[in-house]
RNA sequence: GGUCCCAUCGUCUAGCGGUUAGGACGCCGGCCUCUCACGUCGGUAACGCGGGUUCGAUUCCCGCUGGGACCA
């Protein structure tokens, strides 16, 4: 027997992270068993579905790679589209006598409800219109207002009904606290109940994986099942989603859609991973791919009580999902979130990917990357009051000075810019001349072991930026793309180390001369940079400004410092 | 109110009669260090209560309590 699990969301609102729980279960029970996973729209109440809602549905299922083997588009999945099946199915229950029309209103109905509970009885239906003789080909209700009767399904009175559930165990129910409910109303639409059994069916549904809001509605739909003349499928009843105070998860409770995770800046992956866990687990392993949460997935190893959504950990996952990331990878999905933050995607990918490479282990989402990117990305930075005052002093004025020379001088740094920044003034002359300047630097600053390059250069070597120099000036872009094979981020990760060691023999140069300890020079560099006094290591973000704009930074850093000067002198 | 479901650190969980009750997130502290992180090492913290069953219960059974769902 193949499995065949379905997916039954209402296009009413947004896909939230414990409806697609459900969705994720069923699917990987699917995939597990080699089976068919099928997507169903459960849109039979027109008033609160909409084409919005379905359209996040597929958006947030496509965005989790959780892909339907049934479904839409096919119009068959839409219980909209269904109405005719469903009036089939009453009529033959009519017929045989397996359902019975209700004339009871609302208002009737309500008021033996107050009533029961006032008398401290069971607020069940009372079987009113159970015994009235009706034909048997009596019309359907067709519209609300037409025909003032539902349909109501005879529950055997008698015996009990017992639920086998995969996940919670054995329940029984006694069919005497089950009451007939109605499964087509007076206004024409079929009830969840009815549809949901009828589909089923006719889906040839195996397993019904679902939420545990739905396991007393289980042996009513048993019984349905039955009075169609088929044999009930297995259910899997899953434990609820809560929010942080332990209520079902809602929209008080912030980002629950899938959607705004995804806007958030959050990985499928990680998202995936944090779902399966919740509820389920394989001993004690915490890092699940999709894969393996196929290969492994079973019903037995689901947890029977409620979850709590825990934000936090759900960050540390996407946060692991974030330093495993491919940086090319990584880049190419940053670049929408650098766009919508307002700034300009840079031209050259290789830059992004040294800067990311600088930012990656300090942010937990693409949209915090791109937070702590800004003064990377934009022209202009706001330096924060305080940490100027701390640390732009008139004592560290010199030594920015030198150092801001030094670095303003470097030839190797000069290259750089002209090589990753094309869209800043680099200066002018031959490339090549700046290349043989950056090599005679290189071996100033290292020493003669730099002449000697081996065949099988690590990137270690202190060399090995001379040889990318090379390879980048006469190649041009073109050669490392093709010839390297881009995307090749090792060579911009060379680039950025080896750049960095340069800067710091620069910093080490200027510290020797001031004696002073790299942290004395370190924060207001960082200050006069970045604008605060948190960021990467200082060389890295030397590295990756690069010459043009860390001179300017530097020297709008030491105006500062002397209009301090003055400002006191007066 | 009735029926049903559920119950191990704050949270997610492992456990499936005998364990110093394990892991993960978070939190706290040490190390690393140019800041912040990363990393690393260590620490804090749980079997809801009461009866049974058993030589022995976190584990099995029954109550209670407390959550939750459904019924409108």
């Amino acid at each position: 027997m193949i499995v065949r699990t379905r997916y039954a969301p209402s296009p009413t609102g947004s896909l939230h992270i414990g409806n697609v729980r459900s969705g994720l279960f069923a699917y990987l029970f699917a995939r597990h068993h080699g089976g068919v996973f099928i997507l169903r729209i459960d849109d039979t109440d027109p008033q609160r579905s909409s084409k919005e809602s379905l359209d996040e549905i597929l958006a947030s299922l496509g965005w989790l790679g959780i892909e339907w083997d049934e479904g839409p588009p096919d119009p068959a999945y839409f219980q909209s589209k269904r109405l005719a099946r469903y009036q089939d199915a009453v009529r033959g229950l009519l017929s045989a006598g397996l359902a019975y029309p209700c004339y009871c209103t609302p208002e009737e109905l309500e008021a033996k409800r107050k009533q029961a509970e006032r008398e401290k009885r069971k607020p069940v239906y009372d079987g009113k219109c159970r015994e009235l003789p009706f034909d048997p080909d009596l019309l359907l209700p067709q519209r609300a207002g037409v025909r003032a009767y539902a349909i109501r399904f005879r529950t055997p009175q008698h015996g009990e009904t017992v639920v086998e559930d995969l996940v919670k165990g054995r329940a029984a129910f006694s069919n005497s606290e089950l009451d007939d409910l109605i499964i087509f109303r007076s206004d024409g639409l079929p009830t969840y109940n009815l549809a949901s059994v009828v589909d089923d069916i006719d889906m040839r549904i195996t397993h019904v994986v679902r939420g545990d809001d739905h396991l007393p509605n289980t042996p009513r739909q048993i019984r349905i099942f039955e009075a169609l003349g088929s044999k009930p499928p297995e259910f899997a009843h899953l434990p609820m989603v809560l929010g942080m105070d332990g209520k079902p998860l809602s929209k008080r409770h912030g980002a629950t859609s899938v959607v705004a995770y995804r806007d958030a800046g959050y990985f499928p992956e990680a998202l995936l991973n944090y779902l399966a866990r919740l509820g389920w687990s394989h001993g004690d392993q915490e890092i699940f791919s999709k894969s393996e949460l196929i290969e492994k997935f079973d019903f037995t190893n689901c947890g029977k009580s409620a979850g709590i959504f825990n934000p936090e950990k759900l960050l540390w996952l996407n946060f692991h999902y974030l330093k495993e990331r491919p940086l090319v990878k990584l880049v190419d999905e940053l670049k929408p979130f650098i766009e919508r933050r307002g700034y300009r995607v840079p031209i050259d990918d290789g830059w992004l990917v040294m800067m990311t490479a600088t930012l990656r282990e300090r942010a937990k989402t693409l949209v915090e990357l791109v937070e702590f990117a800004r003064f990377y990305l934009s022209a202009e930075i706001e330096i924060d009051p305080k940490a100027a005052n701390k640390f732009l002093t008139s004592q560290v004025l010199e030594p920015l000075r030198a150092l801001t020379e030094k670095i303003d001088l470097s030839p190797s740094l000069r290259l750089l810019d002209r090589l990753f920044l094309p869209d800043q003034r680099t200066g002018d002359g031959d490339p090549h001349d700046d290349w043989l300047r950056a090599v005679e630097e290189v071996k100033r600053l290292f020493g003669p072991s730099v002449d000697e390059p081996k065949s099988d250069v690590t990137i270690a070597e202190p060399h090995f930026i001379c040889e990318h120099m090379h390879l980048a000036l006469h190649g041009s872009g073109d050669l490392l793309f093709t010839d390297l094979g881009y995307p090749y981020p090792e060579y911009f990760l060379s680039v950025l180390h080896h750049t960095s060691r340069i800067v710091e023999k620069l910093f080490g140069q200027v510290l020797a001369r001031f004696n002073l300890k790299l942290g004395q020079l370190a924060q207001p560099v960082r200050v006069a940079l970045t604008g605060g006094t948190v960021s990467p290591g200082i060389f890295e973000v030397i590295a990756v400004l690069g010459r043009q704009r860390t001179v300017e930074r530097l020297r709008a850093a030491a105006a500062l410092i002397e209009a301090q000067n003055q400002r006191r002198a007066e």
